[in-house]
DNA sequence: ATATTTACATACACTAGTGTATGTATAATA
DNA sequence: TATTATACATACACTAGTGTATGTAAATAT
């Protein structure tokens, strides 16, 4: 019954798929490795010789898109752009296109959103929070250099612009997660790219203290 | 051993309280019976006797806040409202202010948040969705009242406005959450009211087909 | 051609959790 | 005061899940 290198990276990303897919829908702490083996078509012993545990299988999925979540993240970052605020709305225009056509993206999404917020200290590895933190940075930086452009009022508090930004996208996208049917993501990123727009222009002044 | 019945009162709503804890910081599904029980220092035998199961603690701790969470989200959606506007504002500096003050009325908001998305039919009730659900419905109605009487553009797309609010309140909510030294909610709650008028105001068009 | 890994499947031991059944001191009641 | 119902605690039976140990056919190395 031993199968061939190739068949052998076949099941390993058949248990790949399946866990996404699960964790995407359940959490990843209530899917069992039983539920992934049997979805999978394979028996557990699979899954135990593939990876260590759920959490190794956790990162092998996280890892397989994290270079992409990365580069889209850090699109908009340079220094040198002289476009800097053109960039970001090509960075969120293209997140908007991407989950909305691409399951498996939605679905890693899907998970992060989730997981992000549980606090058992065995459970959610570091990983995730470092991937948000980091393109959370990479969009200070990328308001910084706008309002040195000019594109933005130079007393706007790059940090809260920032994360209204990720809270309005991780809201939109748990949104239409939620009811895809409601309205087309892609349709709307015109919009929505706007309504950020104008909350950076018109709002999130600094305070005095 | 039997107690007096106000003190069986005490140890169900001892129970209520460690339950509502622990959902809020690991998860409905990932708690178990036996935890919350210990941590409130009964025996399982007591939460059996209080409850039939997980999910009817749940309930039973959700009822204990929706009422307050119905009258925070109807406040602003009265027809005959002069200032509709005006009142939104106020709901959502209540709101701030009561997560950013209240413990168990910020946990009840992380539980809704963090269970909102999980699929298994079993597992998360009905109820939780309606609750969303008809606050949403509040604020549509709310801003339709607004743009009626000219405090909001007569293009505004009411619905996407009302999803934004809410995506917007939940991001800040969630984001305090995890970072609650990051800023003070209640001190940056005008700040963000704010920010989402502008984009009522300046976005959020409705498109035409 | 033989030896040795590999890629699993199966079986086993263990734990955590659930729900129920039973025991019991005592508050409430008649 | 005797009886009954209550408010639990404890014990038990069961299931689901984990991790590991073992078996094994075939691919691969020698």
């Amino acid at each position: 019954m031993r199968r061939t290198k190739e068949e052998a990276e076949i099941t390993r990303q058949k248990i790949i798929e399946t866990g996404l897919r699960l964790f995407s829908r359940q959490g990843v702490s209530s899917t069992s490795l039983m539920e992934i083996a049997s979805r999978a078509g394979v028996s557990r012993g699979a899954v135990y010789w593939h990876f260590k545990n759920k959490w190794e299988l956790f990162e092998a999925i996280l890892s397989r898109y994290s270079a992409r979540i990365d580069e889209l993240a850090g699109a908009g970052q340079r220094e040198s752009e002289s476009d800097p605020l053109g960039r970001l709305a090509e960075l969120l225009h293209f997140l908007f296109i991407n989950v909305a056509s691409q399951e498996d993206f939605r679905n890693i999404f899907k998970i992060i959103l989730h997981e992000r917020f549980m606090r058992r200290e065995e459970d959610v590895p570091e990983r995730i929070r470092e991937l948000i933190d980091k393109s959370l940075q990479d969009k200070v930086k990328t308001l910084e250099n706008a309002k040195r452009k000019g594109q933005l009022p130079p007393d706007l508090d790059t940090r809260a612009g920032a994360q209204v930004i990720h809270l309005m996208l991780e809201g939109y996208i748990q949104n239409w997660l939620k009811n895809p049917a409601d309205h087309d993501l892609a349709e709307q990123s015109d919009r929505f790219v706007d309504a950020i727009f104008s909350v950076l222009r018109y709002s999130l002044k600094e305070t005095r203290h």
